[in-house]
DNA sequence: TCAAAAGTGTTAATAGTACACCCATGA
DNA sequence: TCATGGGTGTACTATTAACACTTTTGA
């Protein structure tokens, strides 16, 4: 134990990337700082690590506390440790991204907030460093979506095949080929069609889900 | 600058996993831990971060102290952030993974610190979560190895393919047919043959090296 | 001369890519 | 009736996987 007072402490903070598919677009759920420094500039959701909380905890503490949810699809990104990315004192920030559908959280907590949701493709001006936690997020994401079904952490339980296109083009950033992305999925089995249809279009798709 | 003053600070360590190909095997430094708790168990290369230096500085000074080398090949993993991990005190660790030549370490460094080399495959308990870091850092290599050239880092300047091949199945810890393994090398403009040979077999094996 | 490691091609299967038209329906 | 989005199949290409024998040479 004493071995370790003659080294310097930290303030510890978590930054959340909380992605929501909202309006057929990848968005980025962000607020204004609410204190100094920089109080006032766009900020993604974050917090300070305490005394009696995992890092993973702290997360997820702070996750609720934006949305109201529990048990969501969460990953540990990165930890961003320059001296001098925080103008205020140094911090380093460990950074997770979260997947949730924009149907179930609590709007009304993130109102409080102040929060709000940004096209990831048109991202504002962020504080510090968080842009580039946005992008090295969204590569990740996008490898991730290659080889697992993370999709169904954003699209509500009954979503048409075309949706679930625009959601990969939305992630990868590419056009894809309608029949071929149709197939692929098809091959998939952890997606199923239902006996429902969607009613929006004239000719109404079949609504599928994730088993 | 107020507003941070509320929370509490951490002792933040680095902690690197250094790999190298020794023997044929993929092989990882380790030491026993000079300081309580857990004094004598066998550990990871790890120090604290400073003040003054960037995490990833901290890292590359850590990996500088047991190796002596510079410029070499390392990815933050992860961070490991339980209450409980460490006995002594809280400490949340940023775990870095290096690749090393194992030809052109300093020894003499690494005996100062009882450093000794064992076998990714057969690791004897680690203090803490440290097993649980190296096996997280044996599937990003993996992974890692399938899309680009890594294993330059851990091989000498001119090698055989079989090297390169052993190599290869050390890190994704499976068999890989000959044939085919030399056609997916010879495709890749990365490695080329020279004119030189290895004389420890009878026949004698071309020797190639990364450009 | 023989043991030991080096070197070498073909075929089959799978996965991925390119591409254009008909269908069902509500307005 | 027609505009809108929903739905479908085939051919080609690229990648990956399976598989066995000959060559060289030092001991």
């Amino acid at each position: 134990m004493t071995a370790y007072q003659s080294h310097p402490k930290f303030y510890v903070s978590v930054d959340c990337i909380i992605f929501g598919f909202k309006d057929s677009r990848l968005q980025v759920l962000i607020h204004q700082r609410p204190y100094e420094p920089g109080m006032g500039e766009l900020s993604l959701i974050g917090g300070f690590v305490q005394s009696e909380e995992s890092v993973d905890s702290s997360a997820k503490r702070i996750l609720k506390e934006f949305t109201g949810l529990n048990n969501v699809y969460m990953q540990q990104l990165a930890t961003y440790g320059e001296v001098e990315r925080d103008p205020g004192e140094r911090v380093i920030s460990i950074v997770y991204y979260a997947l949730i559908n924009v149907d179930n959280y609590d709007a009304h907590l993130s109102d409080i907030h102040n929060a709000k949701w940004v096209d990831v493709d048109n991202l504002p001006t962020l504080c510090f460093d968080h842009n580039d936690m946005v992008q090295q997020a969204r590569h990740m994401i996008g490898e991730t979506i290659k080889s697992e079904p993370i999709g169904s952490n954003l699209l509500p339980r009954y979503f048409t095949l075309s949706l679930l296109q625009t959601l990969y083009e939305s992630i990868l950033g590419t056009s894809i080929d309608k029949r071929n992305f149709r197939r692929s999925i098809s091959e998939k089995d952890y997606i199923q069609a239902t006996d429902k249809r969607d009613r929006s279009s004239r000719r109404g798709a079949i609504l599928y889900r994730f088993k």
